[in-house]
RNA sequence: GGGCGGUUAGCUCAGUGGUAGAGCGGCUCGCUUACACCGAGUUGGUCGGGGGUUCGAAUCCCUCACCGCCCA
């Protein structure tokens, strides 16, 4: 057996076995295999993304899932890939030309800009998937998917052309949210609201009808006075009900308005008076609609004042446009007063620019199947964890609004639509001849993405693995991804048979929570709080980040970042590495190690009953997706049961050849080994595979070694007398350090008044209390500190070295307490309430606890007594 | 305005009816032949406020406050 390392140093191991898995094509997952499926699909990074930690944990739970499979015999396909991002794609690029050849993608040209942009994605569009396999992810590369390839392309290009047929896509001119910062329409999820300081304008429109006098509107617009057809008010509103039909006058350019009543106004509002700009405001449009109130579209799609009327403002920017329009109702003396105002505003989620409500031809989709989506969620076939998102997923479901997919961007899926002059548009995937224009817009890349659950499967692959069992993504994205997917799914019925069930994209969605800083902000790259994963694995190890991380992420809560975390997880990386290497000096490991068939000792015993124990919860908490509660146990278990307190007793064995159970004790560690490493296999990878190996567990991998559901349950020993030497030694190491003695001085104890099992642990207690030894003696001397333990009254034979003032106020603490606990005790039981109607079982207990302090109390009172003669 | 989540030790969090827990940090010892990425000991909390239900509430109900997210 090869010489362990003293510490694990993950670098030099991750890299080497990262590359043997691939090329042994461990994870390339055969549509033919008789094993069951299990089926995960990527949420497929953006191409200009980099890693960051959201991706490390949400792509972490996604390979434990998939090693955890594989070691149940499943046949595993968990498929990855990357989307094209259109917006965000074409934005890097035009940068980059800006830069670097001052050139704009209008002085390339649609077809040349392209071909720079396939360019750039070959080069720099794998950046996220090589950072991925850092961590250690067990995806089938083989099987890596884009939503630009060609095949992917023409499916989508299809969906679109079948939804049209069915009458669900429309081209219409509408309200949409139009970006000014990227020149394209987005859709309502894509826009961002967020709070704003504003100004709210208190502008004078003077009455046509009666000079003089004026009508006050209160804005946060001024700039878009230009494009003003209409004052409203509500018809009732006492104030202003006779004006409705009378007329005003527009500021900037001056002309008469009607003044129109509508119920939709809120007289609370400002002054209770709207200026209505019909094509800079959705709502306004919608009363325009109402009272037949014509258009005037002023703003230019960059967001600049087109209005040569008003020379002042045509030309100007939005923004400045605003304070200029202000600066001139002031001149004119319209501007009545301008006060602070918190408004929202929507923010373009791509170009963080406030949106511009804009007429505008675009295309837009009525989904389908929104009924069926509803119910599969409803009625569990598609289950979420937590369950309470599905709250939010039905609200938008029973609330939506049409689909705006087409998109001002060059780089996605052009839309198959066909113009001639003089014929209608056509609309199929192949140019229907000579002298066909095709429309120059690409759909949203969500329209892309939608398909991802299957498109990505060839005919076999989906037989084998659609639908998937869970999709494991962000919150963030339930309408803009998961909602969408499931939509899709029911529409177009990519799986097998009739039954629903078959064509649902997968049967659980799991949210992660968000990653935030130790402020609890958000990680973002203008606040510079996002650490990089790569600097966390290069400096604690890939097993390390990805345990430290699973285990503080407690399911679909937002978790608070603290590197501190990884470093535990690191840590508890190096303590299994040399809890194993330990093991690796007593001599050759039995891989097939069977405790039953060995003496075993209290110790060994305990240590299986635990591993028994810890193995049904981490089974529970997986199957309940419970990542952080699998983890933290198995920490506890390896931490505590197994080093600190098993390993420590063992040492009796190990050292001793002689011994009768020193077999078991070896059986027993090595039985333990094999199931922790093969448990802690999804977690940490690479760290239980080269134990695994180095240890001769396994000679090949321990990715496919079966995943333990259940362990063996000693018997014959007694696992209590383990506990109880535990606790007698907690005990005796507070007395030790309480007088001073370091831990590492060997000294005597007595133990007085001993229980019998005391001979079959009494070498093990003398190792934990790091005992010269520990003599038994029928009673305590007088005057030496002593300290009441399961096994006996255990003393440091002190005596005429204690001061008997401080033991007295030692042991005076210790009744108080113990009488404090009694009479609570006492308490309880006696309310014959309680005892009536507390389960029968809990009065057992408390009075099974009254004995132990009542007998506790009197020894301790015994001892203060013996001390009062000093 | 509506909905959801949260508020437990200095920090990060467990704990869904029976005398408050872990890790980290702090403090004191210690390189004892697996591990200083470690060991031993120890210090930390009127469980956000108020009311209620109950023999008994961190836990169930009501209400308020504050923080965060989503939707309008």
């Amino acid at each position: 057996m090869p010489e362990l390392a003293k510490a694990y140093e993950p670098g030099l191991i991750q890299d080497r076995l990262y590359a043997d898995w691939l090329e042994k094509g461990y994870y390339h997952a055969d549509p033919a295999s008789p094993k069951e499926g299990y089926s995960i699909v990527i949420p497929p990074p953006n191409i200009t993304g980099i890693l960051h930690l959201g991706h490390v944990l949400n792509n972490t739970i996604q390979d434990v899932l998939c090693r955890k499979a594989r070691m149940e015999g499943k046949e595993v396909l968990w498929l990855p890939g990357t989307d094209h991002a259109g917006l965000a794609t074409q934005t890097v690029v035009e940068k980059h030309l800006r830069k670097e050849e001052k050139l704009t993608r209008h002085d390339l040209g649609r077809e040349k800009f392209l071909s720079r942009v396939w360019e750039w994605k070959e080069s720099k569009g794998g950046t996220i998937i090589a950072q991925l396999k850092k961590i250690g992810v067990s995806c089938d590369w083989e099987r890596e998917r884009f939503t630009l390839d060609a095949g992917y392309t023409r499916a989508v290009q299809e969906v679109f052309v079948a939804l049209y047929k069915k009458g669900l896509i429309r081209r219409g001119k509408r309200m949409v949210n139009w970006c000014p910062g990227s020149l394209t329409a987005i859709s309502d999820e894509e826009v961002i609201p967020k709070p704003q300081k504003s100004k709210l304008y208190h502008v004078r429109y003077e009455l046509v009808e009666t000079p003089g006098t004026f009508l006050t509107v209160a804005t946060t617009r001024p700039e878009t006075i230009p494009g003003d057809t209409a004052l409203a008010v509500h018809p009732d509103d006492p104030r202003y009900a006779a004006l409705v039909g009378k007329t005003a006058y527009r500021p900037f350019p001056r002309e008469a308005l009607p003044i129109v009543g509508d119920a939709h106004i809120d007289p609370k509002f400002g002054t209770g008076v709207l200026k209505v700009t019909p094509a800079h405001d959705k709502a306004d449009w919608e009363i325009g609609t109402r009272h037949g109130l014509p258009v005037r579209d002023i703003l230019t799609p960059e967001g600049k004042i087109a209005c040569p009327e008003v020379p002042e403002l045509h030309g100007l920017d939005r923004f400045e446009a605003r304070t200029k329009a202000a600066a001139l109702l002031a001149e004119r003396g319209l501007l009545d007063k301008e006060e602070d105002y918190q408004n929202t505003v929507g923010f373009s989620e791509r170009a963080d620019v406030p949106i511009e409500p804009r007429l505008s031809e675009q295309w837009f989709l009525d989904y389908p199947q929104t009924d069926a989506a509803l119910r599969v969620v409803r009625e569990g076939l598609i289950r979420f964890f937590p369950d309470h998102w599905v709250k939010v997923y039905n609200h938008w479901l029973e609330n939506i609004q049409p689909w705006c997919i087409s998109r001002q961007v060059w780089w996605g899926h052009r839309i198959p639509v066909w113009y001639k002059t003089g014929e209608e548009p056509r609309c199929q995937v192949e140019s229907p001849g000579a002298g066909w224009e095709q429309d120059p817009d690409t759909l949203d890349t969500w329209f892309s993405s939608w398909l991802w659950a299957y498109e990505t499967m060839d005919a076999p692959t989906r037989k084998k693995f659609y639908p998937t069992n869970i999709l494991v993504t962000g919150p963030d994205i339930i309408f803009l991804w998961v909602a969408r997917m499931i939509v899709a799914g029911l529409e177009f019925l990519p799986g097998e048979g009739d039954a629903i069930d078959r064509h649902i994209p997968f049967q659980v969605v799991y949210f992660t929570g968000l990653i935030r800083d130790r402020q609890g902000r958000k990680m973002s790259k203008s606040l510079g709080n996002s650490p990089d994963p790569l600097d966390l694995i290069a400096k604690y190890g890939a097993d390390g980040v990805r345990f430290g991380l699973m285990r503080i992420a407690p399911q679909g809560q937002d978790i608070r970042f603290d590197e501190k975390q990884i470093e535990e997880g690191r840590n508890f990386g190096n303590k299994l590495w040399n809890a194993c290497r330990f093991r690796a000096m007593q001599g050759e490991i039995d891989p097939g190690a069977d405790p039953a068939k060995h003496a075993l000792s209290p110790f060994a015993a305990a240590l299986l009953e635990e591993l028994a124990a810890v193995l049904v919860k981490v089974n529970a908490a997986l199957d309940a997706y419970e990542f952080s509660i699998a983890a933290s146990s198995l920490y506890d278990f390896v931490w505590n049961d197994f080093c600190a307190r098993f390993i420590e007793a063992a040492k009796v064995d190990f050292m001793d050849p002689a011994s009768p159970t020193r077999a078991g004790t070896l059986a027993a560690t090595d039985y333990v080994l094999n199931h922790v490493l093969r448990l802690l296999h999804p977690y940490m990878p690479f760290l239980t595979e080269e134990l695994w190996l180095n240890l001769g567990f396994g000679k090949e991998t321990i990715q496919f070694v079966s995943w333990p559901k259940k362990s063996m349950t000693p018997n014959g020993a007694t696992p209590a007398l383990a506990t109880a030497a535990y606790e007698t030694a907690d005990k005796g190491r507070s007395l030790r350090s309480q007088f001073g003695l370091p831990s590492n001085k060997k000294i005597s104890f007595l133990l007085a008044k001993a229980e019998p099992g005391v001979t079959s642990v009494h070498r093990e207690l003398e190792t934990l209390l790091n005992a010269e030894k520990i003599e038994v003696v029928a009673a305590a001397p007088e005057r030496t500190p002593s300290i009441l333990t399961p096994l006996g009254e255990l003393c440091l034979p002190l005596a005429g070295l204690i001061d008997p003032e401080a033991e007295k106020a030692r042991i005076g603490k210790e009744l108080a307490k113990t009488e404090k606990d009694l009479s609570l005790t006492e308490n309880k039981l006696a309310n014959t309430e309680v005892v009536s109607r507390a389960p029968a079982e809990k009065v057992a207990e408390w009075r099974a606890l009254l004995d132990t302090l009542k007998g506790n109390k009197e020894r301790l009172a015994e001892q203060l007594k013996q001390l009062e003669g000093l």
